[in-house]
RNA sequence: GGGCCUGUAGCUCAAUGGUCAGAGCAGAGCGCUCAUAACGCUUUGGUUGGGGGUUCAAGUCCCUCCGGGCCUACCA
């Protein structure tokens, strides 16, 4: 049994996710978390909103409500929506906890003490009517390259020049169209990470069962140019964490925060923290997922993430990470294994939250209940490639994979057995319904059960290296191969046919079919854990074990058991619909 | 501009430098009648973007051209 403590980016506050959001990060962690513990391995499985930010404030400002009270808000839709898409968080924190205000500023000063902290005056674009420093992309103004009147100060979307604000001609704030700015100086703290570049390189080098999507980020990040630069991590801002030295003040910081993609990460091992207090467990039973050398050693830690983050994962994180151990008093866990997803496209084009394309968390759950967007984004997750949702493309899935091969073999099992046999298991019950032996007397199988028995194991075995791989596309795909197997088996076994002249023989098929529909919920589970409920369910059960002995597990329902006759598991989608769904997710 | 990824059947994707490049969907034919007009079997379909090179052997490695995508550090 082996201890994996799994994280999932943090989906910023600002609003409900996407579909391509979902699939980047949180359903993928899920899928393996739920692999994982349903092996018998302990498994954290830690979340949390990334709270701080200019757009935070800006979104609080627009809805009218305090930045604290709108993130409060928020963090619930997001929470709601998680449980909605069945996430199996052990914990869905908020990077405002005040575990993480500590964790931060407790990071802060020990990369001060090892050195690594270095203040430096920088003269940043000043809006007098916003009140507010501006960030380069809430700028906007005229290209002077080409001349394009809706420029952002970091770069011309238009002829894509990358810019420095004071280059924009007529600059204004992009937050009121004020033209009233100026240029003032301010002090941050930067991140010297680039005193780190040697030791990062040599630990990312030595990573090469990272997908390359991880190490060639990060490399070229190392390597590019000048090579790693170093990052301002403070801001000037209300909302986030106020910039002090461990528990001290720092002198000359009053009134600033620390910027969110230092104090974003940190949010991990801080969620840990709030785990154990929501649990009412001490500071030790997060330290052991954390720290090195308080019971953390054997504890292999994996990230998942979309490509947009791979640079703090690789690079400013466990900067943070190694340089807080400078004096080898504080091991804190760096990240062992880094999973990162390419992007979901829509349609074609972009997902946008701005110009509401696409398919949004909320959206999707009222169109159709959650495992049908888990199995299609699974089974087309963005692993190589970006990858294309289609509503032709979700149609054929949905209807075919879901519909016909896995909700159509437990429909076909249950309604022949229902209208021959009764409410129960048909053959001679086991007098010693315990007994494992007693049990294999009454399921005798005949080659065709052995011949499905040992396709099925080469198959489990070949999803179960793929799940913990997590190559999920390829774990999908053999997971539908593992359902058609099911039909294959009823196919050639005809029941049907058999009952007219061998019910014995039937009776058994049905046994034998019956047992498939319990392995299969339990296999299906990771991708499709409502579906494998209601499987369950029908067999009156509540759980059962992963298949470990696979001939036990095929045997696991004798003769008599009880079972219902469960609605239909998935719904077709239909291409009135379809087109309807069309229509309406088009976009402006 | 620079860097990285990518191009394989009508579509979506697989293939440690090594049998005849494989699956699913779509198409065609046959079978079955338990089932959500579902299922099963068989089958059509490829000059692996173009050209050159290395090798006994290239979808895979190298060069080049063409197409698509992403990143490029103060959004997060």
């Amino acid at each position: 049994m082996a201890r994996v403590l799994i994280t999932s980016a943090l989906p910023y506050i600002n609003g409900v996710k996407h579909l391509g959001n979902l699939v980047g990060s949180q359903l993928p962690a899920d899928v393996y978390a739920r692999y994982l513990r349903a092996r018998g391995h302990e498994v954290l499985f830690i979340c949390a909103t990334d709270e701080h930010g200019t757009p935070a404030e800006l979104a609080a400002a627009k809805a009218g409500e305090p930045v604290a009270d709108y993130c409060a808000r928020l963090w619930q839709v997001q929470k709601d929506l998680a449980d909605g898409f069945a996430l199996s968080f052990d914990h869905f924190g908020r990077s405002s906890s005040t575990r993480n205000h500590r964790l931060t500023q407790h990071f802060a000063g020990r990369l001060a003490d090892a050195g690594l902290i270095e203040e430096i005056s920088e003269r940043q674009v000043y809006s007098i009517d916003d009140g507010r420093f501006l960030p380069d992309r809430y700028i906007e103004g005229t290209c002077p390259n080409c001349g394009y009147p809706r420029a952002r100060g970091d770069q011309c979307e238009n002829c894509t020049k990358q810019l420095d604000p004071t280059e924009l001609i007529e600059p204004r704030s992009a937050i009121s169209g004020s033209t009233n700015l100026e240029v003032r100086e301010t002090k941050h703290l930067h991140l010297r990470q680039s005193k780190l570049r040697d030791e990062l390189r040599a630990w990312i080098a030595a990573k090469t069962d990272w997908p390359l999507l991880s190490t060639s980020i990060a490399l070229k990040w190392l390597d590019d140019g000048d090579g790693l630069q170093d990052r301002g991590i403070t801001r000037d801002l209300d909302w986030g964490i106020p910039v002090r030295r461990g528990t001290d003040p720092w002198p000359g910081m009053e009134g600033k925060v620390f910027y969110v993609w230092f104090d974003a990460p940190i949010e991990y091992i801080a969620a840990t923290a709030e785990w154990a207090d929501a649990t009412g467990q001490p500071d030790a039973a997060w330290q052991r997922w954390w720290r090195e050398d308080l019971g953390a050693s054997d504890v292999r830690y994996v990230e998942f993430m979309g490509k947009d983050n791979v640079p703090f994962h690789t690079l400013s994180f466990p900067a943070t990470i190694l340089g807080a151990n400078f004096d080898g008093a504080e091991p804190w866990k760096l990240v062992n294994y880094i999973k990162s997803f390419n992007y979901l496209n829509y349609d074609g084009g972009k997902f946008s939250t701005s110009q509401g394309r696409g398919i949004f968390m909320d959206q999707a759950l009222g169109i159709l209940p959650s495992d049908y967007w888990r199995w299609w984004l699974m089974s087309n997750v963005p692993e190589g490639n970006d990858s294309n949702f289609t509503w032709e493309s979700f149609q054929a899935g949905v209807n075919k994979d879901l519909a016909d091969v896995l909700g159509n073999f437990v429909s076909r099992v249950t309604k022949f057995a229902h209208a021959r046999f009764g409410a129960t298991l048909p053959g001679t019950p086991p007098t010693e319904p315990s007994s494992p032996t007693c049990l294999a007397d009454f399921s005798e199988w005949s080659p065709a059960e052995r011949a499905v028995a040992e396709d099925l194991a080469r198959r489990i075995a070949a999803y179960e290296a793929n799940l913990e791989a997590m190559e999920l596309r390829k774990a999908a795909q053999e997971l539908r191969a593992i359902w058609v197997v099911g039909n294959e088996y009823l196919q050639s076994a005809a029941p049907w046919t058999a009952i007219k002249t061998d019910p014995a023989r039937a009776a058994a098929i049905t046994r034998f079919a019956f047992n498939l529909i319990r392995l299969y919920a339990v296999l299906s589970r990771p991708f499709l854990p409502d579906t494998a409920d209601r499987m369950l369910a029908a067999l009156g059960l509540a759980d059962a074990d992963w298949p470990t002995d696979l001939e036990a597990a095929l045997r696991a329902l004798p003769a008599g058991h009880g079972f219902e006759v469960p609605p239909v598991l998935f719904a077709k989608l239909d291409d009135t619909r379809r087109a309807e769904l069309e229509t309406r997710f088009a976009g402006v």
